[in-house]
DNA sequence: CTGTTAGCGCATTCAT
DNA sequence: ATGAATGCGCTAACAG
């Protein structure tokens, strides 16, 4: 900038004010400036006037991994935060706990104005220690320390939805492929959780043979296990699947038995991504409202951002059912 | 810091020292040190750090979205990325031109110590006048300019392996669904040109009638296109889809028209994303190489950040045919 | 309208 | 082993 206000023969603030068309500038030496500029190939840098300015008019989505839900989801942020002129940029933690809290790293949260995190690795105990001035809306399914903003999904909803829509299609014996009896709040067990209310509610009795977990969140890990249950005799007519990356493993699984979707089994997945109304005969999901989700979360952040000092908000998104080939019930 | 060397009755030195470890610090004044900072809860602010080091350690991505292909190839790229010790940020374009020349504003590459690029809506003109002295590395199928590292596949050969696999299981009507003849190197000109290639060398013609072009890359328009050409009467049995999203819109209007895959029709994709194996009866594709593209690239963009000067490389990544049940012929 | 001064927080250099 | 001075590049505040 030095070089610029020499080649131009005006003091830098001068070119400060070209640039940022602060102060009124004359023409002549406005002109005088950007050609300056343009000889030079001179541009701002923003390191340092991030560091004058004390933000960086930055967001950070902080996530395992960007792809399914996740990039589907920072699709819907990356639209709000940019309308609000901020600048949004994705970190991915890769799921450990450890490079999580590596990317929690308070030192690097500070340079963004506000950070969306996604806890997907990290337990409570972990996410308490964080402590920074650094507004931190949390997305995700897990428990989460009170003093954080933070936004879920209605999961056991959208799964009993899901169950109940089966037993209403005719289906018995539903396997509930990814869930879990942990004790709080987690995704695997909050959708559990709405497969069993569904199943009582029917007055169909809760088989804990029928809650199968999952070593890890995949496609191949799912079908695995589904094809173990099938090859244990257990007999099933319907599969409840946590995520829709499970649904697929699920679908592939039965396909390679010879089951057909859904005159045997029918299917359902959760998170409604884009691919899966492509997968024949097309998958009955519970919609995860994107939209709804970036719309709180991102409101949230920018609320925080712009100094609002109130209590936390702990904010449940509702979801609703979408039907499609893989189950036999009315939508 | 100025706090916590007050607070610990030091120096800013010598925090500085207590907190990078570099000069050696005597064990009475680091543990009055670190107790301030821990009363403080002080962290260090990157931004000033970056400013005073002149470099951030840190490298972007930046790719049209992270969903699908480039959710799986950023996962191999941080991988790489990280093992050199930097960090890596991923910046979404959304795929316009005009927000891809928005996040490629020098200022704000210069950001970076180094910066992968992936040109897909970016003609060759709008890169021509990127100018900034920080490293960039090119990844993708089109043109771009000379001076520019560049990382792209073998699309033609790709193609072209995928077709000829299919003449080889019986079919001789197929479909280049997402091709064109656009001229120069596109991702869908070049691999209509490997479907040709195979064609040819097959004895087989070449009717344009069988280059279906595709209003997006999307399932949606690729189900759309291809129902157009079932109900058009055209006779055909196979399809070399240019992308797996675009094969999946292809499964998807051949099970809406009761069509059979692969006895009826074989369908090919290209990129053998994760989920592609679970789609029944499994996509045969030509596996896209996330892991040497990222080697390729990271390693050259690391080179040229280390100060390496030499001319602009221009690398092609071979790429193999994965078959599943989606084909007949022999793998 | 334009220039001067000062400081954001850190780390290199040199002095003690 | 520790401290003081200096400047990275920018802009707010004020002076001219």
């Amino acid at each position: 900038m030095a070089d610029v206000a020499r080649e131009a023969g005006v003091s830098v603030m001068t070119v400060s004010n070209v640039l940022n068309e602060r102060l009124p500038v004359g023409e002549t030496t406005r002109a005088r400036v950007m050609a300056a500029v343009e000889a030079l190939g001179y541009e701002v840098n923003l390191t340092a006037r991030h560091l004058r300015a004390g933000r960086t008019d930055t967001v950070a989505f902080i996530a395992p991994s960007f792809h399914d839900y996740f990039g589907e989801v920072s699709d819907e942020i990356a639209l709000r935060v940019e309308s609000e002129g901020r600048h949004l940029v994705l970190e991915r933690t890769g799921g450990g706990p450890e490079q999580e809290m590596e990317a929690l790293s308070v030192s690097r949260l500070r340079l963004y104005d506000g950070v969306l995190l996604s806890v997907a690795g990290l337990d409570i105990d972990r996410l308490e220690r964080v402590r920074t001035s650094t507004p931190i809306v949390l997305l995700g399914e897990r428990d989460a320390p009170e003093r954080f903003d933070h936004v879920r999904l209605a999961n056991e909803e959208g799964a009993r939805l899901a169950t109940a829509h089966m037993i209403d299609g005719g289906s018995r014996r539903i396997v509930a492929l990814g869930g879990t009896f942990d004790p709080g709040h987690t995704m695997s067990s909050d959708r559990r959780l709405g497969w069993e209310r569904a199943m009582t509610d029917a007055g169909l009795g809760v088989d804990p043979r029928y809650v199968v977990p999952i070593s890890e969140y995949s496609s191949a890990a799912a079908r695995d296990a589904l094809l173990e249950v099938i090859d244990s005799g257990l007999p099933f007519d319907g599969v409840c699947s946590i995520t829709d990356v499970i649904a697929l493993g699920a679908i592939s699984a039965l396909a390679e038995r010879g089951l057909r979707i859904p005159e045997d089994v029918q299917v359902t997945g959760f998170d409604n991504l884009e691919m899966v109304q492509f997968v024949p005969p097309g998958l009955t999901s519970v919609d995860a409202n994107h939209e709804e989700l970036a719309e709180k979360a991102v409101g949230m952040l920018h609320r925080r951002i712009a100094g609002w000092d109130g209590p936390a908000e702990h904010v449940v998104v509702p979801v609703r059912l979408v039907v499609r080939g893989s189950t036999r019930g009315r939508a």
